[in-house]
DNA sequence: ATAACGATTAGCT
DNA sequence: GCTAATCGTTATA
């Protein structure tokens, strides 16, 4: 068990995403479930400003599936995409935004073979949450957590104060997998780390 | 009703 | 570097 500090309050998620997502590397995510806890060090995100970005799910405002982005922030949004995978956001402010954060990688600090188990047989430790679609299986999430409150007290999803990074050893980036607003370097991880996603492990 | 595609991953060349 | 796997969401009619 890792001691990883207080849970992240409200106000935390109340502010632009692009702040949260840098503020949120070195975090610890941490999923509770009946086969156990995993907990996650967070060392890659990426920012998605809602109405005002291209990229964004919420772009084209609200639809069923983006519907949670739209509501207060702090709640999970957990998407399904190319017919296999999941991926995991929390919501962020300001209100009218829409806007969220994806997390994309980390390093898994608690309930290694929870998380294994929830991989795949043999996978090494250092690519178990490396990638969104990774992360989230560790966690096992799927879409029925979208809307889990993450600040409320006893949380089966909740976020830890963790040791935050500092600057001179966070490293922004364009977002991958996008085609639309790729220009803007709204992903954000800590450079050298090894539990960062691949391939594209090396760009920038 | 239908078609195109996706905030990905793993495996192979 | 290239691509199959696989299905819910969204846009269009």
């Amino acid at each position: 068990m890792v001691r990883a500090g207080r849970v992240l309050p409200r106000s935390f998620f109340d502010r632009d995403p692009v702040e949260v997502a840098r503020d949120l590397l070195g975090r610890v995510v941490e999923s509770w479930t009946p086969e156990g806890i995993v907990a996650i060090r967070l060392v890659e995100t990426e920012a998605y400003a809602g109405q005002d970005d291209p990229a964004s799910h919420a772009w084209r405002g609200p639809t069923p599936r983006s519907a949670v982005m739209f509501g207060p922030p702090g709640r999970l949004y957990v998407y399904f995409t190319y017919g296999m995978h999941h991926c995991a956001n929390v919501v962020c402010g300001p209100d009218n935004l829409a806007s969220a954060v994806l997390m994309r990688a980390g390093e898994v600090v608690d309930g290694v073979d929870l998380a294994r188990a929830r991989r795949r047989p043999g996978a090494p430790e250092r690519a178990l949450a490396s990638g969104p679609a990774n992360l989230a299986a560790c966690l096992g999430l799927d879409t029925s957590w979208t809307g889990t409150d993450v600040v409320v007290a006893g949380s089966p999803l909740r976020l830890r104060a963790g040791s935050p990074v500092p600057d001179e050893a966070v490293v922004a980036g364009p977002r991958v997998g996008i085609t639309r607003a790729v220009e803007r370097p709204w992903r954000f991880r800590v450079a050298g780390n090894p539990h960062v996603s691949g391939p594209r492990r090396a760009g920038g």
